[in-house]
DNA sequence: ACCCGTCTTTGCGCTGGCGCAAATTATCAC
DNA sequence: GTGATAATTTGCGCCAGCGCAAAGACGGGT
């Protein structure tokens, strides 16, 4: 697989770059294959280099030091990751690990050259502060949801959210099918398998999804935004 | 009080800025008071400003619809704070609170004004980037400590925290006296006042802590990194 | 010194959600 | 199709932590 300077426009942080400087970080990264399963890299790992999807898709977990993960988000074709460590001073380790979920591949840029590219080009920084910006964003809501919410209305809620990003990539007659298991849902919203499988099949028998094996499909999303917002009762 | 671009180079993302830089800083901000108990700024309001706390401390706040609140952090001098909703294109509103826990004076400068700045100087669009990269940081690590960690973990973690950060401000021999009420520190780990005041007095006990009203000493930070570390037991 | 408001403590009962265990079902490789 | 493997469901018991209520402690204002 080859990948033009054009394909690069599709990243957020890369919209408003020159065509020398695609080409210019075409020729400082190189492309990396991982197969489902593995690892991008790992939480601690040194972070020498930040990725850019191309193909498949990921996770990115972080976990304690008894190898409890949680879920900090899905990273879909064309976003970046692996940014954080990359973009501190000095050298920096990723504070979470990435997981392929399908066989995938990526684009590897060195920090060390993105960083001294942003130092020059004001547009680079900016845009990727204010892709910062909107996942701090998205922690503060998941941290106070997970602080003062009661599991099912922070279960509803992923699902929401989950339905919002995939959902674009599907047609929505019949439902938004979602591809995540039990434990996935669970590492998500900071609770255990087994509860979400309760609410999943109470939600069923409502007729608000429809379940499967690492499948859920949301027919009435509205019945989701009325337990998240805690008025079913 | 006045404040001199001098002055500014104490704020993190300033500290590269060259005088005329921060003399146009001065002249696109205002200065504004805030008494104890009040606000600079609430969550959902028009983010037209952005602040540097110049004296004075206050807190960092969101809510969900019920109007339970946690608290995201606390503002010291010279922080900069506001600055999500002031860097997000369009007409952003702010995520969050902020109260003051004392009298305070903070410089508001406006968010178009730093933005314009931002897109013709690289050096403060990358250290802003820096300081919103440590924050993400810092809410991930917190979301998966509420995820995984049990309460008490939670509690010592935060008083962990709050002593390496206000425990610069101190002298040390003696404890760290940290400033906070049980329902604050509630609030900071997603709990409830009932069960930090449980966890604080046993605490005490034991000989880790004193405790006072809006008062917390930290005796043997030893102890506490035990108990996060959750080998207490 | 005293009063009053606020913060803190603690007893008590309750329950949301955890987590084991075992059965059931779906998926894949061959 | 069959067996092996992994995901899911559900019964059951249990307990960490919530939250009310009431008493107690502290501190600022006059």
């Amino acid at each position: 697989m080859t990948i033009s300077p054009k394909d690069l426009k599709q990243v957020v942080v890369f919209q408003r770059a020159t065509d020398e400087d695609l080409d210019l970080i075409l020729k400082n990264s190189i492309l990396r294959s991982i197969e489902e399963g593995s690892f991008f890299f790992m939480q601690g790992d040194e972070a020498k280099y930040l990725y850019i999807l191309v193909s498949g898709q990921a996770k990115l977990t972080q976990s304690n030091i008894n190898g409890q993960q949680v879920n900090l988000r899905t990273i879909y074709p064309w976003q970046m990751f692996g940014a954080l460590g990359a973009t501190r001073d000095g050298s920096a380790t990723y504070p979470a690990t990435a997981q392929a979920l399908e066989n995938s591949s990526s684009l590897a840029i060195q920090s060390t050259f993105l960083r001294s590219m942003m130092e020059t080009r004001p547009y680079i920084a900016f845009d990727l502060m204010q892709l910062m910006t909107s996942y701090i964003q998205e922690m503060q809501a998941r941290y106070r949801e997970l602080a003062t919410e009661r599991v099912e209305q922070r279960v509803a809620n992923a699902l929401i959210r989950l339905a919002g990003q995939s959902g674009i990539r599907s047609n929505k007659e019949a439902g938004i099918e979602l591809s995540f298991s039990r434990q996935e849902v669970a590492e998500m919203t900071g609770t255990t398998l087994y509860t979400v499988s309760r609410l999943l099949s109470d939600w069923e028998r409502k007729g608000i999804i429809k379940t499967g094996r690492e499948k859920i499909t949301v027919i009435q999303p509205h019945g989701l935004v009325q337990i998240a917002e805690g008025l079913e009762k």
